[in-house]
DNA sequence: CCAAAAGTGTTCCGTCTACACCCATGG
DNA sequence: CCATGGGTGTAGACGGAACACTTTTGG
C-alpha cells in the first residue's frame, strides 16, 4: 500500500480552533466542554484530528463546522504544538488556527445546540492540555496583525460606528485610544467608507455607520493604524 | 497499548529546517541533495520524520545535528505544512522550522562531509516538495520580526563591524539603509557594545568592531530599529 | 432639561529622512 | 599618492500624542 514511508513512525495530529469573538466592548473566545476521554467535561477549545484525506486547512473548518456549526470562517493557522505531554491522553502533535467573528453572527439557539460558550478573555478557566497557551499565543499574533491587516471587520457586523470599530481595535490592544487622533487615522483609510446610514440604537444622537470596502482594501491593501 | 485514541487516524509528520547563513553581503540557505525516494537527488531542505517520542523542537535539533552536523542553533517554528499532496511520495504533514547562523562557523569539511550546500537566496533552485514556499513563509517572518528582535547577531561572528551589521540588516529587507542614520540608532541601543578591538581585514583604515551583550539585552529587551 | 454618546482641530514634540565630506591606511 | 572602506552632523518634513468643548436627542 504505502510506496515510500512504511517503515517511519505515525503520529496522531489534531487541529485545534480559536474563536475569537466580540460583544460590549470585549473580546470572547468560544469554547465547550470536551466530549472525549481523557477530559471529558472539561472546558477546551473546539478540536478533532485530522483524516487522511484532508489538509490541515480544511480539517480546522470541518471540525469548527461539525462542533459548532460555524462555516465559511477565515482562519489563520497559529502554529504546531507538540511537545511529548502536551495532551494528556497521548502523544497528539496539535495545529491551532485561529478565526474571528462577531457574538451576534453566532446564532444563539445554534450556539446553545452544541453547547458553544462565550466567556470573556479576562475570564478565561483553565482549559484542556495546552489550549491556553495556544490562545495566547494567537492573542501575540492577533496583537502584532491588527495594525496592519484588516482583521477588525471580522469582528463587527456589516455596517459598524466609529465607536464599535474603537473598541475592537482597544479590546485586542488592551489599551484606551484618543478618540479623535483614532477618528482622524479612520479618515485616512480610503477602504472605511461611510455608508450614509445612522445608527439610532447605541446613542440618542445617532452615529454614522461604516462599511469596509473589501474590493477598494485589494486594490491598495496598503494601511497602518 | 493506546488508551483512548486508538479508533483515529494517524499521519506522518516531518520537520524541515530553513537555515540561514550569511556571507559576503548576501543572505544564503543550507541545503542537500535528498537521501530518499521519491524525489532522491532533489535539491531539498533537511528534513525528517517526528518519531515517537520527541517533541517538534527536539525532532528539528536532531534532524539537522543528523544531517548537517550542526548543533544548538536556536530555531523557531515557522508554521505546519499540511496540504495532502504537498509531498509528492505520499501524505505528510510538515512542520517547517528556521535557524540563522554565521556561514563562518559552520566549517567547512563538516558540510562538505555532510554534503551540505549553501546558496544564494536569490539564486535558488526548485526545492522538493513545498519546501519553497517554506523558504518565503520564513523570509516573510524573518524579515517582520528583524526590526524587533536582535536576530542579526546570529549570523554574525561575535565581534563584528557595524558594517557588517548593516549589511545583514540591508541582505534581510532587501533594501539599502542610509549609513549615517543606521549608526545614529545603533548608537542608541545600548546592548550593541563597541569591543575596542579593531578589525583591519576588511579595510585599510580599520574598523571598530562591536559585540551583542545579551545580558544587557535581557535586562532590557526593547528596542526598535 | 439633562444625561449620554457623537463628533471635531490645533499645537507640540520627537522621530525619520535626506544628504556630502573628511579620515586613515595598505599597497 | 590614491583607492578603499570607516566614520561623522544637521536641517527640514512628517507623524504621533496630548488635549476640551459643542452637538443632538430620548427619556
Amino acid at each position: 500500500m504505502t510506496q515510500y514511508y512504511g517503515e517511519y513512525p505515525k503520529t496522531w495530529v489534531s487541529v485545534d480552533c480559536i474563536v475569537f469573538g466580540f460583544e460590549g466592548g470585549k473580546l470572547k473566545l468560544l469554547i465547550g466542554k470536551r466530549k472525549m476521554d481523557p477530559g471529558r467535561g472539561q472546558w477546551a477549545l473546539y478540536g478533532g484530528f485530522v483524516k487522511a484525506g484532508e489538509s490541515l486547512d480544511n480539517a480546522a473548518h470541518r471540525v469548527l463546522l461539525d462542533l459548532t456549526g460555524l462555516d465559511k470562517l477565515y482562519m489563520k493557522q497559529v502554529g504546531a504544538f507538540g511537545d511529548i505531554d502536551r495532551d494528556p491522553g497521548d502523544r497528539v502533535i496539535s495545529v491551532a488556527y485561529c478565526a474571528l467573528i462577531n457574538v451576534k453572527d453566532y446564532d444563539n439557539t445554534l450556539r446553545q445546540q452544541y453547547g458553544a460558550e462565550w466567556v470573556n478573555l479576562d475570564e478565561l478557566p483553565t482549559l484542556f492540555a495546552d489550549h491556553n497557551k495556544m490562545v495566547k499565543k494567537a492573542i501575540t499574533l492577533l496583537r502584532r496583525r491588527i495594525s496592519s491587516e484588516p482583521l477588525s471587520f471580522n469582528l463587527l457586523p456589516d455596517e459598524f460606528t466609529l465607536t464599535q470599530l474603537q473598541n475592537v481595535y482597544e479590546a485586542i490592544l488592551g489599551e484606551e485610544i484618543d478618540k479623535r487622533n483614532f477618528r482622524k487615522r479612520i479618515k485616512q483609510i480610503d477602504f472605511i467608507e461611510k455608508t450614509g446610514a445612522i445608527d439610532k440604537l447605541t446613542s440618542k444622537r445617532g452615529a454614522a455607520l461604516y462599511r469596509f470596502n473589501k474590493k477598494m482594501y485589494e486594490d491598495d491593501p496598503t494601511f497602518k493604524l
